[in-house]
DNA sequence: TTGTGGTTTCAAAATATTTTGAAAGATTTG
DNA sequence: CAAATCTTTCAAAATATTTTGAAACCACAA
């Protein structure tokens, strides 16, 4: 396989993998060029590159700022923005789970903690409590792991701890 | 909150929270109507709490089969079928961790394999090499903490374990 | 101030996904 | 076997999401 032959294949795999986490094909693509290019590239670069509008390349590239996976990088002399990614995998990992949890865990949380309350008088009410109680405790594991990703610094504790399972 | 509200605040929420995970608003209120159920529903039941039709409702039931999430049950002299979920949460999670990660996470971990082999000549092929490796850790972690869900029989070892990150 | 070179916005178009519903397919019963 | 009852399928309709591209905007230089 030549070199073009794999970036065109890891582009192409991390846009349908993203897909598949509800994160759409132009914004995986973007992130996966930015993170395999040595240089910052420039919006021109990344819409000829991808085959992508202006317009999708600005609101892309905004909202991987917003994720806090790409950088904004102006170079002395050029009038242009430049783009590059946080090259650290683990950094981003951090940046994901740290988003994820926000958007998705702790609403979710509030609402459960919120549901449990009701009172449990009929036979439907009891098993109703049940269910959130069980979900409660996986959305609390979630939460405990994304929050492990968080954390650590370092990860060769959580390496060797996760062997204990294999 | 009555019963009813709570009940249709859960069934909700969990859409909302499985769009964003790429699963189809219909197959999550499905699931949670099944969870919260005391006792297993006919087709008819669901197209009536959920309303929908007959052919979405056949459609996503069988695809919460093919993912282990919920049963057929036969009641004698029925000829209709009628539905329940799997109770146990953490079974739950347990087939929700093997199939995500059968579907996403083997099938990127062959691709990585294969596009780190590839040969590092010029500095773009350098790093290259090293994106797709930082992402081998990452991806391979994420599989550690799936299996360690699937493994895990009880979980309180994980739970003692993960308090060390908080 | 105006012109130049860039970025952002957003309504409309394109595309993708989900849902419907009627027809075809099963399976049981008389 | 035919009728009755229920399930599955799938093309078309509805809906939701993504992408486009032209206009508006912005910052700087002349």
């Amino acid at each position: 396989m030549t070199f073009d032959e794999a970036k065109d294949k890891f582009i192409h795999t991390w846009g349908t993998l993203a897909t598949q986490w509800g994160i759409n094909r132009s914004m995986a693509q973007l992130h996966a060029l930015l993170l395999i290019a040595p240089q910052p590239l420039a919006t021109e670069d990344v819409m000829e590159q991808l085959q992508i509008s202006r317009g999708n390349a600005s609101m892309n590239l905004r909202d991987l700022m917003d994720w806090g996976l790409i950088y904004k990088q102006l170079k002395p002399g050029e009038r242009r923005e430049f783009f590059m990614a946080e090259k650290d995998i683990w950094k981003v990992a951090r940046q994901v789970a740290k988003e994820r949890r926000r958007r998705e865990i702790t609403p979710v949380v509030e609402v459960l903690n919120e549901l449990k309350m009701i009172s449990t008088d009929t036979p439907e009410a009891k098993e109703f409590q049940r269910v959130m109680e069980g979900l409660s405790s996986v959305v609390g594991f979630a939460d405990n792991t994304l929050n492990a990703v968080i954390k650590a610094e370092e990860n060769w504790l959580m390496g060797q701890f996760l062997k204990v399972f294999r």
